[in-house]
Order: C-alpha cells, then sequence, then structure tokens
DNA sequence: CTAGAGGCCTGCCCGC
DNA sequence: TGCGGGCAGGCCTCTA
C-alpha cells in the first residue's frame, strides 16, 4: 500500500492531531511487526510529541530522549481515534496521549515496523539512503552520474533507495511511461535529457499523488479514513491489456526484479 | 562492488 | 460453498 505520497498523506493528517500531545501509555497487541517492537519504546512515556517528520517512507515522531520510528510496510495505517474506541483486527499498537486520544497502527501483514532509538544514537536504517526525490538534489545531473555504469532497469534503478527513495511500485511504472522512457532500458544508457525528463516526471507524479491523498488501490485510508484518489489518474499501473492512453495500444506488463510492470512499447523507448 | 532471489505475513480474487 | 494457488503498495539479507 504505502508508497512516499501515501506516508507523507499519513504525516499531514496525524500532525495536528498529535504534536505536542503527551504520551500517557503505549499498548503493543502484537510485537512480531518486521522486527520485534522493542520494551525500550516505553520510554517514550511521560513525554510530548515534538515533531512528525518523514525520511523516505519512515516516519519519525520525535520525543526529547528519542525517536519512535514508524514504517507502515505493504499494508500498514495510522489513525487518530478516541482512546475509548475497541480495536479490531491488526490494530497492533496504540499511542495513548493525555488528551484522551490516541493513534492507532493497524497492519494486516505485518511487514511494517515500530522502533526506538536513543537520541544521539545513529539510525542505521537511515544511513544509507539517497536524497528524497522532491528535493532539488534529487537532480538529472546526479542520476546521471550514478547511473554511469549501472547495467540494471531503468525501473529496478530508480525503486532503489540508495538511488533516491520513496519511487515505489506503482509510481515507478507511472513515472517511466509519462517520460516515454522503457522500464528494461539499462539505467547507464538513458541520456541527460531523458533523466532531466524522468527526474522531472517522479517530482510531479509524487507531487500530484501527495495532494490527491494517496493512491488507493485495495485498503488504503488517509488517518481521516477517506480513500487517497490519485488511482483515477493512474496511466499503466494495474492495466495490463488495457489500450495505452495516448496511441491506444495494448499496455505490457512483466515482471522485473520480482516486482510487476506495466508500460506502452509504441510510446516508450 | 553489483545483480538476483528469498523471505517476512495476511487478505483477496480467481478458477475449479 | 469450499479450497488451493497466485498475487499484492516494501525492503532487508543472503548468495554468487
Amino acid at each position: 500500500m504505502p508508497e512516499l505520497p501515501e506516508v507523507e498523506v499519513s504525516r499531514l493528517g496525524i500532525t495536528p492531531l498529535t504534536q505536542g500531545q503527551t504520551v500517557n501509555k503505549i499498548v503493543i497487541r502484537q510485537t512480531q511487526l518486521r522486527w520485534p517492537v522493542p520494551d525500550t519504546i516505553h520510554q517514550a512515556v511521560g513525554q510530548p510529541i515534538l515533531s512528525i517528520e518523514r525520511r523516505a517512507k519512515y516516519l519519525l515522531l520525535r520525543l526529547a530522549t528519542g525517536t519512535i520510528l514508524v514504517h507502515l510496510g505493504m499494508s500498514g495505517s495510522l489513525r487518530v481515534l478516541a482512546a475509548n474506541t475497541p480495536f479490531s483486527k491488526h490494530d497492533h499498537v496504540d499511542l495513548h496521549f493525555d488528551n484522551q486520544t490516541l493513534l492507532r497502527y493497524n497492519d494486516p501483514r505485518r511487514f511494517g515496523c515500530w522502533l526506538w532509538f536513543d537520541k544521539n544514537v545513529t539510525i542505521p536504517l537511515l544511513d544509507k539512503l539517497g536524497p528524497e526525490p522532491l528535493s532539488d538534489e534529487f537532480s538529472a545531473e546526479y542520476m546521471l552520474t550514478l547511473a554511469s555504469k549501472r547495467k540494471v532497469s531503468v525501473k529496478q534503478f530508480i525503486m532503489q533507495n540508495a538511488v533516491v527513495v520513496g519511487v515505489g511500485n506503482i509510481y515507478a511504472s507511472e513515472s517511466l511511461y509519462n517520460a516515454h522512457i522503457h522500464p528494461l532500458r539499462q539505467a547507464h544508457t538513458l541520456s541527460k535529457q531523458e533523466w532531466v525528463e524522468l527526474v522531472n516526471q517522479i517530482k510531479i507524479v509524487l507531487q500530484s499523488a501527495i495532494t490527491q491523498g494517496g493512491t488507493t488501490l485495495n485498503d488504503f485510508k488517509q488517518p481521516n479514513g477517506k480513500p487517497g484518489y490519485f488511482a483515477q489518474q493512474l496511466n499503466v499501473y494495474g492495466k495490463a491489456n488495457a489500450p495505452c492512453p495516448s496511441c491506444g495500444d495494448a499496455i505490457q506488463s512483466k515482471v522485473i526484479g520480482q516486482r510487476n510492470t506495466f508500460w506502452c512499447d509504441r510510446c516508450q523507448q
């Protein structure tokens, strides 16, 4: 479910409701997420949430003595609810606040994580991440240089977090389609001008997806409970054999690097 | 170093 | 109606 736009939508949704609130209890019903939820996370109790940041697809709840790091995995979502709201299936973690609300984490597949890192300790998961896609650091010059000797497909290349973060499977296919670049091209074969176009389309696709509240395919919900609306603007993702919106040829699909990929053979070179 | 594959989980959809 | 198989938005980790 969540790619970068969905994580950012979640951050924007929960921030006004949780920033400044003091944690008074943490309830963990399922510790077995991607990694076990550590006992040290209870150090957050008694402290206010100072801010909620996002790095790649990680949410960072900043407190005075450390950081709660949350990843939504494939199927995680966050809601802010009244403290007495009954929990349901797959509601694994609740952060209770002094004002009788809670931040609730639901994650059927449990590929997400909740971790605690003491202040002044480096967070290994954030160590090797490439630039944020919506920052100026993510540029055509940067990609041209980095890709110079890379033989992997451009589609896999842009999905590598060490290259650039936050480009997940949906938006990789969409960006390549919009940039008229074939997903199976080796990364090093793209020209400067093609990187200009691809970088630009990645930024446009991600930013507009954020504006639309993310992409809901099955079950993604914004923190307000509403679905995202970007799915209505997808051109190729999930549309194998449907007509290309531009030329009408059948959309192709193939598993590339173990992820399904969609493109138009005529429009993408 | 790079590239490719496995694995973590549950839910859903499809075909029989 | 039930059941098995395949697939799904991420990404760390292992192998070659």
